[in-house]
Formats: C-alpha cells, structure tokens, sequence
RNA sequence: CGGGGUAUAGCGCAGUCUGGUAGCGCGCCAGCCUUGGGCGCUGGAAGUCGGGGGUUCGAAUCCCUCUGCCCCGACCA
C-alpha cells in the first residue's frame, strides 16, 4: 500500500475522553471513530487488524470442523419468548419495532436462533455432531459503555454452537473448540491463560473463560501456586479458616466514631489492624433484608452471594430500607441489635472471628469487642462469600492464590440441553426416539481482541502489533524521496520486491513529509518492521532496518533485504 | 436508575462569574524555506457557540426546558 493512496488518519493530541491505553492509541492511530456511546467506526486502518483476527478466528474453526453461517442481526421477540429471555435478559436487551409494530431485538447472542435453526435442520442423530459458527456485530445496550472497542455496545464476535445426542460428545466437542481457541490465541501472537469461569446469565454447567492478561484489564484472575489450577476470582474458592475461632477476650464496647464510615477509617481511628473489622453489606433476598458480613480487607463477591440459598435474585438494599432494619445509616450498620428482624450470612473468615469491630447501628459511632454466641446469635449462614486475595491458602492442597489480571477475549460453555429443552430441539435417535440434544457454544470477542493486542502490548510511542495482526507487516521509509531519483527508484524497487516476497507492505510516499513524522507515524500505527532508504545507505549499498521492539537501526544490503525481511516475518508468523 | 460534570472551527481548549465586533493551539489550504525524530516564516479557509423557548435595545454569556456525551454510585471503591 502506498500512503498516498491510504487514508492514514493520526493524530498527535490524546483525545480528552479516553480512559484506556488501547482506547487513546486506537484513536490516534486513527483506526477507530466514535460516533455514538460505545459505537465506532473502524477505519481502513483499523480493519485491517480486525480482519488479520478475523481471519485467524475463521482458519481454525474451519480446521477444528466448525461450520460457518451467518444469522440475522435483527430477531423476531417471538423466539426470545419460547426461552423467556425477552423478559430475563433486561436492559442490555436493544428492542426495536418495525413498521407494522411487530417487535424485535439486535441480538445480543444467538441461542435462540441457533436452536431454532437446529430443531428445523437436525432431524436425525446421523447430522450430529455438528459445530455452527458465524462471525457477526452484536449490540448490548451496556449501562455505562466504556475503554473504547473494549467494552463497547456495539462490537464483533464469532459465536460458536455445537449440537449433540449426549454429554460425552458434547464434551468431545467442548476440548476440542478448547484446544482450537488455544491455537486461536497462540497464533494471535498473544499472553493468555484459560481460567475456570462462572457460566453466567448464558447458563449451562462447565465454563472456561480465555484471558488476555494485561495489568489494565477488569477481570481479576486467581491462580493456584501448586498445579495448574486457574480460575476467575468471581469462582475462586477461599479455603475455610484452618483454626478454630478463639474465644472472646475482650468486652463488648460502643466507641465514637463519628465521621469514620469505612472499615480503613475506623480501623486507623482505633488503631486496631484492619483484619479485626468486619464490613456489612446490606442485600435483599428471599428472606428479606439480608446483612451479608466480610473481613474488612476483604471485598464481597457478588457472583457467589448469588449462590447463596434465598440469594439467587438479590439486589442491594436502598439507604430507606437499611434506616428501617437497622435504624442507622450506611457506614454505621452491623448485625448487632437490628431494629427489625433480619438474616445474617457470614463470609467463613468473619464466622471464624472474635473481638470483632461493627457498625453499631447508630450514627457516629462502631462496637468493638464483638463476639459471636456471646454478644449476637450466631449467623444464619456462613458460606464463601468474599474474593480470595493474593497469598492466602488456596483449598485442595494446591498451595496459595496469586492473582493477575486479565481481558476476556474468549468464552467456552457447556450449555447441556438449557436451550433445546425449552425451545424443543430434538432429533431422533437410533432406536427412532425422539431426544432432546446437548449444545455446547463458544464465544470469541474479536474486536475485544484489537483492544487487548494493545493493552499488551504498546510503549510511549504507540503501538506494538504482534506480526500476525499487523495491518502492515513493514513500513519502507525513503528519506528525501522527492529531491533523490536514486532514493525514489530504491524505495519502489524495495517496495515491489518485499510485496512481491508476500508481505503487507507499507510505503511512505508522502511529498515533503519530513523523517520525523514518518517515524512517529510508523511507530503510533505499530508497523513491527521498518526499513528505511536514504542517500546515505545507498551510497554504501545498505538500507537500514529496525525492529519495532529494538531501539537501533542495522544495516543491510539492499540485495537481498526483501527475502531476509520475509524470513524474519515469518518467524513471528508461526510461533 | 440516581448524583455530578460538560457541550464554542475537524481535534484539544479559553471566553460565560461581571451581557456589547467569537479567540488560542493542533490540524487543513496556498506560497517560501527546510529536509535523519511530529521544522520555520507568511497568508488563508473554516463556527446558526448542542436543540427549543424566554428575559433584554442587545445573549456563547442570564432564566426555563430538552438532548447528547463523560465521570461517579451502598463500609462491594
């Protein structure tokens, strides 16, 4: 390509609103626009990398036996019905109406096309198994969109879903999209780990999420020290505490606390370590209003409260309803005295307490000295309730928890029969019985992917593409092309040779553009090779090369360059 | 959803308090100069000041209202 016939779209400014790495720089490389709260445009520039993933994503389901279809972005409410998801997927649901006011959303997710598609096309154990997949825009109206192509409402996915007579296949199937999104992610030239994962709002019974990791990213990953165990912390289990609660030692006592409101504030007011208080979270369950209680340093996991029987549907208690139950407001609430009858439920941690620090349920001030038995009834649940944190005993044996973080760029489910039960896809077996298939599906976010390449991979002066996702694998940079013949007639002839050895080539052919800016746009766009052709290397017959990762120039000879700067290419091709 | 902020040239911002000719930087266009790390100089184009309504002789500026965007959200931060 040369730049005079591209649309190379950089910017030197940051842009005000982006908050992410891989959000300013995508912005400034000029291959996303915003047009709308989590809505882009992507630009030549852009595409090329979302295509180069795209591309990789489709050769290994292809090779793993997947096949490729293409389903309606737009659904009919009908089909969300039968799986009563219209109603339960909320707000992220986009609804639309059409002319005649039949209504419809832009999917979100494709189950429940899929299994329509299944229970009309599979009539017959002898079509299974069978992997469907399709790379397509999905639309989730996200509350609070954000970090560019990261999070955003509108983005690409390559959603997978397989079909099968019983569990083992689907498992089959299951090791076998694991291993293909292994070669996925390998061959995108990226660090990730799959972890042990939640299943979510899809459902279904086993779930490994894939992770690019990178320090900015949302997810918290918890790995074990022993084995080679890895799971989100949503998942991670806090071992139980090994030693028995001790018994109580000091008295109970009310202390003024009065514009202490945080376990670190009353704990440094008291000058007691943080360990010794106990934080209340306030929820309402089946049972009512709920008082969920963790260590001070501890922070309460949302995903296992909801595991917690009569806690399946909660949501968080309003500051009226905590005034009503525990006559205080937040900052000052704990389990003691209730002004109405409430449930208790315990992190492991805090039930293994004693001479613990609580909200008295008054403002301004806290009790310390509590004690379980002695000073309130013991909780009415005690379970895991609290993300593990760094160091601490993982169960099982395996050693400790470390934790690091990561970007979710790959989803791998087992869903069981979840959504052919409800929407009736079945085939008949040998014995000519109807029964209802196992699914099995699997998402790829691929233009999370863009985003989490550069998280990973980025320094001060733009972007670090690995090769295999380069939108141009080189950059020819002839200095002084305008005023040297001789440089011009190098510079093409590297051009033709280098393009012709296969390789997305990138030649700056811009009149007057001096070195400087020629640099800095080849290093913001990330081109991982650059070569550049000047007077001065030809006149020892050598051109200069350097790497995107090096931070000096080697000289070559121009004979022969195109065919060894191919070769390094392809090194990094396949790992 | 609740709270806060913000909206002025393609981008980033000042001007708004205290009403009176709409500005700066980057970018863009033209010319000169320069040519190994986003050069320099000169000239130029470009804005219904987010929309609607009101107050006023006069509104980017004051008042009302709508909308977009951004940030935050319980001792989970």
């Amino acid at each position: 390509m040369r730049l005079t016939k591209f649309h190379l779209a950089t910017v030197k400014e940051t842009p005000a609103d982006a908050d992410v790495v891989s959000q300013q720089l995508m912005l400034r490389a000029g291959m996303i626009r915003k047009i709308a709260a989590g809505i882009y445009t992507w630009t030549p520039l852009g595409l090329r990398v979302l295509r180069k993933v795209e591309a990789i994503v489709r050769e290994e389901m292809d090779r793993a036996g997947a096949l490729e279809l293409l389903m309606p972005s737009i659904q009919p409410r009908e089909l969300w019905e039968e799986t009563g998801r219209w109603a339960k997927f909320g707000g992220q649901l986009l609804k639309i109406r059409d002319r005649k006011d039949a209504e419809f959303c832009y999917g979100p997710t494709h189950e429940e096309v899929i299994t329509d598609f299944a229970r009309n096309e599979l009539r017959s154990y002898k079509q299974l198994p069978v992997n469907f997949y399709q790379i397509q825009t999905k639309f989730r109206d996200e509350i609070r969109p954000r970090f560019g192509v990261m999070r955003a409402r509108e983005f690409l996915m390559k959603d997978a879903y397989s079909f099968h007579v019983d569990t083992a296949c689907m498992q089959r199937e299951y090791r076998n999209m694991y291993e293909a999104y292994t070669r996925i992610f390998t061959r995108l030239g990226l660090k990730f780990r799959a972890v042990a994962a939640d299943p979510g709002a899809i459902g279904g019974t086993g779930s490994h999420e894939f992770h690019v990791l990178a320090d900015s990213g949302e997810d918290a990953i918890a790995f074990t020290s022993e084995g080679d165990y890895a799971a989100n912390v949503e998942l991670a289990e806090a071992a139980a505490p090994a030693a028995p609660r001790a018994a109580p030692s000091e008295a109970l006592e009310q202390v003024a606390t009065p514009t202490q409101k945080t376990c670190e504030e009353v704990a440094a007011l008291l000058g007691l370590a943080l360990e010794r208080t106990v934080k209340s979270f306030a929820v309402i369950g089946e049972q009512g209003f709920t008082l969920v209680l963790v260590r001070g340093d501890h922070m309460v996991n949302e995903i296992k409260l909801a595991k917690v029987a009569g806690l399946g549907e909660y949501r968080l208690a309003s500051e009226a309803e905590i005034a009503e139950h525990l006559g205080a407001p937040p900052g000052f609430i704990g389990p003691l005295k209730p002004a109405k009858k409430i449930t208790v439920v315990a992190d492991r941690t805090v039930a293994a307490m004693s001479d613990f620090v609580v909200g008295a349920n008054a403002a301004g001030f806290h009790t310390r000295g509590v004690n379980w038995g002695r000073d309130l009834p013991e909780p009415d649940l005690v379970a895991d309730v609290r993300n593990v944190v760094e160091g601490e005993p993982a169960p099982g044996g395996m050693g400790t928890w470390s934790i690091a973080r990561g970007i979710e760029v790959g989803h791998v489910f087992q869903l069981g029969q979840k959504y052919a039960q409800s929407m009736g896809a079945q085939v008949l077996d040998e014995n000519g019985k109807a029964r209802t298939m196992y699914m099995g599906c699997y998402g790829i976010g691929v233009s999370r992917i863009v985003a989490a390449a550069i998280e990973q991979n980025h320094d001060a002066s733009g972007i670090l593409w690995p090769e295999a996702i380069a939108p141009f694998h080189i950059a020819v940079l002839p200095l002084g092309m305008d005023r040297s013949e001789r440089v011009r007639e190098a510079a093409e002839k590297l051009y033709g040779e280098l393009t012709a050895a296969g390789l997305d080539v990138l030649l700056d052919d811009r009149k007057g553009v001096r070195p400087g800016a020629m640099f800095a746009d080849q290093e913001l766009i990330g081109i991982p090779h650059r070569v550049v052709v000047s007077e001065r290397g030809l006149e020892a017959g050598q051109v200069e090369y350097r790497s995107r990762r090096a931070s000096a120039n080697e000289m070559k000879p121009c004979a022969g360059f195109a065919a060894w700067a191919a070769a390094e290419v392809r090194t990094h091709l396949s790992p």
